[in-house]
Order: C-alpha cells, then structure tokens, then sequence
DNA sequence: ATGAAAGCGCTAACAT
DNA sequence: ATGTTAGCGCTTTCAT
C-alpha cells in the first residue's frame, strides 16, 4: 500500500479511502491511484484491514457440514457460497463426520481465522462451544439438526414429520411389518425421524418390533448388512423405511442382491441423484437442501447486519415424491 | 493476549511463546499461561499472527472446483481437507461454474484472504492471473484441466486415453455409429474427450460423422434434449459416450424417455453414484478424484515447503467399469 | 528464561 | 480534499 502511495503521490489513507471507496477524494486523485494500483498488481490485504476497522469484519464465514463429498451438503454449500459471494464474503467448508471432536476443532479452527459469522452442523445435543460464540458476539444458525438448547438460530427439515409421512405412504400400501434402518440416535436427525416411524405405526395401531429396527447404522455397508440380515430372518419386513440417503443406498444393494427389489417397499429419507431413473424409481422424502441453505444464509446475514429480534426456528416442509418402490404392495 | 499476559503475570512475549511452543519458558510459568487461557477462553488471532510472521504463512489454502455441488469436486475438496486438516491448514472453497469472470473473482478473493497456495481448476487455457501468483511466490496446483501454459504443476485424469478406452470399448461390441455428447470445446477436459472419442474412431477406420457429435453441453437438460435429437434422426446411433458425468445424466434420462436403454450402448466418462444399481448398469470411464486431490495436497504442501524441483504434469489413469449398458451390441 | 520496543498492512480519529 | 499519528493482535529483534 506504501509503493502505491508512493507511486501516486498521495498519502496511505487516502489510498485507503479509494479502495473502500470513501467520500471526500477527488476524481483526479482517485484515478491515480487506480493506475497506480493497477501498475503494481496490489491487491489489498483484507486480514489486516479488518484488525484495525471499527467492525473487525473479516468478510469471511465457516460452514460446517456433514461431509463436503455428501450430496446434500453439497447443495446447502453451494447455495451458502452463492449468497456469500453476492456479499463480498468467502467461506471456508469443513466436514464433520458426525464426529464432536472433529466439530469442536473445526469451530476453533474458524474462531482462530476470525470468521464473522458460522452455519453448523452439529454431533452433539449441546455444543460446548457455545458459550464461546456468545462471548464474541460471533453469530451462528445451526443447519439440518437442532441442539438441545434454547435460543440458537436453526433450520432444518422437518424430519419427524416427514419420516411419519413416508411411513403412513408404506402403510396406506398395506404393509404392517415395516422395516426402519436409521442412523445413531444420539443425532437428532436420526431420532426424529425415528420418533416419525413410531408415530405412523402407533397412528395405524401397529405395534413396533425391535426385529424391524436397526440403528446405528452410519455408512452403505452397514446398512446393506442390517437389511441383509432382516429378510433373511424368519419374518422378514414387507417394506422398509431408510431414514438418510447413505443408508438408503445400502437398503437399495441388499434388495437387488436378495432379489426383493419389485416385492419390498422401500421409501427414503432424502432424495438421490439418479432415483428416478432405477426400476423400480426410488419413492423418497425428499428435504429441500437448497432452501435449508438459502434460510440459513440469510438468517445469518440478518445477524450481521444486527437484526434483534428473537431466535427463529425455521422448519423446512419435506415432499414425498412417489416413483414406484414406496408403491410395491405386500404379498399376499 | 495482553489479559493473558496480565492473568498469568508474563509479558505477551511469553504468551506467544507458549502458544507456538518456542524454547526457553520454564514447566511453571508455561503451566500459568495454560491456565490464564483456559481462564479466558482465549483463541490466539492466526491473521494477526502472520502479519508480522518471516513466513507470512495463513496456514490457509484456497480451492477451486467447477462446483462444490458436483460429486467429482466434493470427492477431490474432501480429499484436500482431510490432508489440509492434518498440517492445521483451512480451506476456502469456491465454485468455478466455468466461467471466466467467477473464476477471477475467486482467485482475486483468495489472494485478498493471503491463503499460502493454490488448488485450481480453470476455464481458460491461459489463466490471467499467473503472473500475480508468480510474483508474490504463492504456489499453485491445477486439477482436472491443464491449461496450456509451460511451467505450471498439474494433476489430472488421462481424458484422452480414457475416453478411447471407452470408445473403442464400444467399437469392440461391434457398433460404428457411435454419438458423442461432450462439453464446451473449449474447455481442456472437453476436448481432450473428444480428441480420445476421434483417435479411436480412427485407429477402427471408422470415419467421423457430425451429425453424431454433439458439444457445447453443459447440463443435465442440454445433453437429454441433444440425444433425443439424434435417436429421432434417419440414422440413429447404436451406441452413445457420453463425455461428462452431468451429460451421461441427461443421456440415461434421454434414452430411457425413448425405449432405448436395453437396445442403445452407454459408456460415460465419470463414474456416477448408484450407477451400479441401474438396469443395466452404467459402464463407465471411471476417474479417481480422490488420487487427484491427493497428488494435488501433496505437491501443494511440497511447494509450500520449498521444493524446488521442475513443476510436474501428473497424469492419473482411468479405470474402465463395465456394468452392463457398454456391453449391448447393436441391432442386427 | 523473560520482557520491551518496533513493526507487519491496514483503518480510525483527528488534524490540516 | 488530504496527510499524520496511533493502534488493531501478534511476532520479531534485541536486551536483560
């Protein structure tokens, strides 16, 4: 910033002044900086600008999501990034991995880099660095699952609802005995949606069986094994209810190596690219990622801009979008 | 770090030597630091730490994909995190969209946030910022497309013998009225694709047909709209590659819309999730995005150490998975 | 083993 | 309309 001010004859402020585009610079000057700047390549340095500046902004945010490589992550990330850069702001992504130690270090990872604001994704029921964030002033909007805790900005699916839908749609098909392969309940997602599962059997007066509830499942081969071992046990399920897109993906691989892809239902929680195009199309509940994301930036942006008001929770409706394995009837 | 100081009775000299761990603090008053920043929940400002740094080093690097969105970059942008995480280093991530503009905006962001290196994927061959980056010393790498510029590190998929191993693949079932649905020409993958697609068209004697070459494809709906045009002409192609894994979308949705997709031959470059589960399956040219985020991180990490031998052009080989929808012959 | 002073690149506050 | 001085939070250099 110096050579440019050397270079055009001027002071450092007012360099400043031309780069932030400040009043009260002639037209003249402010030309002979640009060349200057131009001439030199200066790109100004936005870290060291936000020390001393009377916000300390750093036009900088963290997004932490599931897994950059998980497709709904993806689409929230990418809507992040758009909303972002319309502002000047670049963000960095981190994945979690369901993990609260990976979470817990990531956040301190973008607390030391001095991001002005955070979209999260959590592992726990109650973050411990949120105390942390209060203290700084630094606003957070927790996406896709909900801590336990009062007051916190959050958008997320409605996940009990939605898992209740899709079963209530296994149901309507006359299936009774309804398989539910769901992710750790300790996250909230997972819980929810098997809170919907219990829901839509208790609403048809089913009773549940622990044989038709698998857990813990948290990858592809897991969940394949799981629904493996349900239909080859003696009363296997007649549909079944996959309650995360890795998992339904599993379910899928256990059907067709079973040969059971036309004879079991089968209804997802979350939408998978190419679903419509398998045979049977995969019926799913599909979330709106993008609209979870767009929610959450421009709550986040609000925060920044100081906006008071309340908390909001914000609950984004899910779809049941039918394509043939969530209509398969039982047997008779 | 001046409330640390004054907590824990030191000077903020030996606060930071605490932090960075630097010889000559006694056990004791280390331990009373520790203790001070607990207290005080105290994060060190990384940004105000390389200001003044011989290095200058962020302990940040920048990357650019064509969208965070896309499951090829998600798998290279994962890849470079978890290598990144390693060494205490945060990623920015930005989406390219092929476009020119965006991918200037983004570089001219990164070198704002002063990120150490680069990883890179561009729209143009000769990208415009170059000197900058060679001025200040800041490393680049570039992924998936070489721009055709002496001197730089590349890391990316062999497209062009990829893609004649998936067309002469096709050539071997006997077909010789084979479509090529690519992207935009003027992108380096794009054309290296189809110069893969001509070479094995010529090594069989099989000479080019416009009419079966389609380019400038950029999405799922342009490529669908393209092969319906050609399945619907006098002399329809037995056999279709497909040279992104955008396009073998819109191309599946193509010829399953038309009736085709047991009698017409698909081969895709990029492999897709769920490709396996379709029926038939999606033979594919199947990249290995992981190896080249890998290779990328590890020459990125190697140049921020200061290596300092010739850049390198690393090629990583494709796999051929047969699945199914390549092995169809054609109608006799 | 520890601390004081200077300075990294910039902006705020106050001149002029 | 422009420049000067101080200081953001840290690390360097040099003294103690």
């Amino acid at each position: 910033m110096k050579q440019v001010a050397a270079l055009a004859g001027v002071g450092t402020k007012t360099v400043s002044r031309v780069i932030n585009d400040e009043p009260n610079v002639s037209d003249a000057t402010a030309a002979r900086v640009w060349d200057a700047i131009r001439a030199l390549d200066y790109q100004p340095d936005l870290q060291a600008g936000s020390l001393r500046r009377s916000d300390g902004r750093t036009r900088t945010l963290g997004l932490l999501v599931g897994s950059v490589d998980n497709p709904f992550a993806g689409a929230i990330h990418r809507v992040v990034e758009d909303l972002a850069a319309e502002r000047g702001m670049a963000v960095f992504a981190s994945s979690l991995d369901d993990d609260p130690a990976r979470e817990g270090s990531a956040v301190r990872a973008f607390l030391q880099r001095r991001v002005d604001g955070l979209i999260l994704t959590t592992a726990s029921r109650r973050p411990d660095y949120l105390p942390q964030l209060r203290e700084r002033g630094i606003p957070a909007v927790f996406v896709d699952r909900e801590p336990l805790v009062d007051g916190l900005d959050t958008v997320a699916s409605d996940n009990r609802a939605g898992a209740e839908a899709g079963v209530a749609h296994l149901i309507e098909q006359g299936h009774r005995r309804i398989a539910l392969l769901a992710d750790r309940l300790d996250l909230a997602t997972a819980s929810q949606r098997q809170q919907g599962y219990l829901d839509a059997l208790a609403a048809a007066g089913i009773s549940r069986s622990d044989a038709l509830m698998a857990t813990d499942l948290h990858d592809v081969d897991s969940a394949r094994t799981a629904l493996e071992r349900m239909l080859g046990a003696a009363e296997p399920p007649t549909a079944v209810f996959s309650a995360q897109n890795l998992i339904t993906i599993g379910a899928l691989h256990a059907l067709r190596d079973a040969g059971c892809s036309r004879s079991v239902a089968l209804v997802g929680f979350d939408d998978l690219p190419l679903a419509d195009l398998l045979d049977p199309g995969v019926t799913v509940v599909a979330q709106d990622p993008q609209e979870i994301g767009r929610r959450a930036a421009e709550r986040l942006f609000a925060l920044l801009e100081g906006a008071d008001e309340a908390p909001i929770r914000s609950v984004v409706p899910t779809r049941l979008i039918a394509r043939g394995s969530g209509e398969i009837t039982p047997a008779a």
